[in-house]
DNA sequence: GCTGTAAACAAGAATGATTCTCAACAAGGA
DNA sequence: TCCTTGTTGAGAATCATTCTTGTTTACAGC
């Protein structure tokens, strides 16, 4: 019997949402992916929990792919890969930012360093085969 | 005597403006900076160039910082740090991505690396110590 | 059981960066 | 001169995101 935990079901929703997949979503994807189990849920309230998840450190933002904002659920730092072609995100689990990197820049920066990205982008392997094939 | 290139006068203050600054500019910063120069250009007409030059891979873009897409007329790799105090965007030339990275990263994707980028964010300098004084 | 309070929510309006449309103008060639 | 092509300003349109308002839910105290 779970607790009838009416009150934060959606926003707990949303969290297992990005958690459980590694599409690296939008809000829109996380509306559309939970509209069939929660069919009164609102794009506001996807909008409003990312924003609250992404202020209390339990996602990362990763910026925005063709004018849409990503999220990750993964907040162990890690590597991404960015296809310009499908606008898909991939991880890149096997390379990581060397420490001194890190050191380094935040020698150089003056400041404080919060967090660091790295992401390529290119083409995944599918949209790649795809344009060998047009040519 | 310059080439009189009415035509093209606007198209070339506005690379030259990326080229000469920075700040890795927004399209906003970029018209009121030339506002002065050029009192009846448009901002249409910066966006509509940044884009052809971003194309052309005459300039990068950075991704967008507070929901503002941000410019580098340096299309050389190097590394930024943005500050979530005032969004400064600043180079760190001191450092770089490793080219054994890189290449694991082309391996790994499995597709095509077009670029890469390493952004550090956190409080410049400045920001750092404001924050601390407030405290 | 009531009542009050605070948080979460849906719905839709508002915002604001960016893109699009279109008419006007400049350049160059025939 | 006429025609084609490219650039531009002005303003409308788009669209992701945020804000506002009124409603619902959970929970604590009485």
């Amino acid at each position: 019997m779970e607790p009838t935990r009416k009150h934060f079901r959606k926003r707990d929703a949303i969290l297992t949402c990005l958690r459980g997949t590694d599409v690296h979503p939008s809000a829109d994807w996380v509306h559309a992916q939970l509209k069939s189990q929660i069919p009164d849920l609102s794009l506001g309230t996807v909008y409003r929990n990312l924003a609250y998840f992404k202020d209390r450190g339990d996602i990362i933002s990763l910026g925005t792919v063709n004018g849409v904002e990503r999220f990750d659920g993964n907040t162990a730092p890690h590597v991404h890969f960015i296809c310009t072609g499908c606008s898909a995100v991939l991880d890149l689990p096997g390379i990581a930012v060397p420490q001194e990197l890190a050191q380094a820049a935040a020698m150089e920066a003056g400041g404080k360093i919060q967090s660091c990205q790295l992401s390529f982008t290119g083409l995944c392997a599918e949209c790649h085969q795809n344009q060998e094939e047009t040519q």
